[in-house]
DNA sequence: TTTTGTTTTCCGCAGACTGGAAAAATTTTA
DNA sequence: TAAAATTTTTCCAGTCTGCGGAAAACAAAA
């Protein structure tokens, strides 16, 4: 039931998939609706019919169907939209693809006890990084990403982590696809300072996030490779800069480097090699 | 742009929400397919329209269409459908809305109406237990935490739920850096008698602390997991020793750990799998 | 090669979805 | 208190879209 691996006799390798008209315009719709519910959170059925540019009862029965099916949950009180329960529950089954997020927990969690700071997982996608799990402090000041956050990869500490194990040409694509946007002065936003970043974060094995993307925030990251010795996913520590100082760095980097190289082994990846081209 | 209590000023509380006819088919039948892509990891077309009893090319169309949004992905190697990560990012949403603490409270509420004994929530932080919340019982003599209490894990019912179920090398871990400090006389300050009494919790799925940590009070705990099927938080009732006796204990143990289970369901936690070593 | 079992494309028709409009319900304004 | 203003919910007819059978494309097995 589970070694799912070439089974199939008939038509594997496709080539061309069908972009253009093969796909299904009401489900279009209700996908663009479920996305915008996402991603401001509680909406009224007016706000999102205006933003949809879509009749209010059209909007209102695709709604209607997802909140059947628990897809989106309604605040009737306060008559607003949410996501639901089972978008959750669905969603959740993305982590189960690969087995580094399960794998991944129980180091994160041992992490989290030895720096005390809010342990994070994230993966690269599309030139952006997107976190997947965290393992969180109780400290009373602390980082917090949801899941599923995406964030440029420049300004944040497993980004820098992955980018400095990517191949140089994808780098560039990424830089030039994305640039380089600002968020706080000490965010790297010159080409040439990310070059000599990511060359140092290459020689110490992990990478800072000093106050790049949020003020007061500091992290630490370290990338984990897949078999290929490819750069896939990273982990951090997370939170305040007080906490997570410059003379902690040391100290903490070879424990995120270390979790980092054991997750790594986990799910059966290795380093990559010195030069690494392609 | 987020003050979004109460703005609307037309038709709230809505009575009777229109449960037939007022559905989008397609709709139904697109989520329908992802659920089925959700539970089952890796599935071919065939083996989908097969489950769905649907024509091959519907099932293809709907695919496409959600692969176009990245709620699906296809692995072209294998020839499988999965769930896809902008499936994860929308249903990662729901964790915003949802805090453990406020989907427990009628649920805690309802315990306390049930049983008559105060309710309380608490989690676990570097291997000591937190109360985080409570629901007081009317009785004159009654059991009392103020939140943020801190207390020794192996002297509290919820304490011995959640290590129960934490690996063992954590409990290991938790024991010998804190150890097993004697409160009354029934205190379990034997390591031996801890892991005994851990099956046993393990095993009907509920925990007592019979005068463990104060003479005269009793307490009958459960956990509850998140979505990795992590022990992080737990529920009980308090109260002294005759109300919360032990005849009592079959009756209140069921109904502490169905409230358990709601809140892990409402939280979108799962209960963890069978072993679980590491 | 042929056969078999897939995935992918194509197309006509039934029927579902859309959106305008009206009804219902409630808050705000007068 | 009553009327006006909004927003949600229901209803309906016309149109266009999604369904599924069938055939094509493709790859592995025979």
């Amino acid at each position: 039931m589970d070694n799912r691996i070439k089974r199939s006799r008939g038509r594997p390798r496709a080539f061309n998939r069908a972009q253009q008209g093969g796909s299904v315009q009401s489900l279009d719709r209700a996908i663009a609706i479920l996305k915008r519910v996402a991603e401001a959170d509680g909406l009224s059925l007016s706000e999102i019919a205006a933003a949809m540019e879509q009749a209010p009862s059209t909007v209102y029965r695709v709604l209607i169907t997802l909140q059947k099916h628990g897809i989106v949950e309604f605040d009737e009180k306060n008559q607003l939209w949410f996501v639901g329960l089972e978008a959750f529950r669905i969603g959740s089954t993305f982590l189960g693809r690969t087995s580094m997020v399960e794998q991944s927990r129980p180091v994160m969690q041992a992490l989290m006890a030895q720096t005390g700071e809010t342990a994070n997982l994230a993966i690269l996608d599309g030139g952006e990084v997107i976190f997947v799990s965290q393992v969180e402090t109780h400290e009373p000041i602390r980082a917090f990403f949801r899941p599923g956050t995406r964030g440029p990869a420049h300004a944040s500490g497993i980004g820098k982590a992955l980018l400095a194990f990517l191949p140089q040409r994808r780098v560039d694509h990424i830089v030039r696809d994305k640039g380089l946007a600002r968020f706080t002065e000490r965010t790297i936003a010159e080409p040439g300072r990310l070059v000599e970043e990511l060359e140092q974060t290459r020689a110490r094995g992990w990478a800072v996030d000093d106050e790049e993307r949020t003020v007061g925030m500091r992290c630490i990251a370290a990338p984990i490779f897949n078999a290929f010795g490819e750069a896939v996913a990273g982990v951090s520590i997370s939170g305040p800069s007080v906490r997570v100082s410059q003379e902690n760095d040391a100290r903490h980097g070879e424990l995120v480097r270390k979790a980092a190289a054991t997750i790594t082994a986990a799910v059966g990846g290795r380093p990559p090699k010195p030069p690494g081209d392609a």
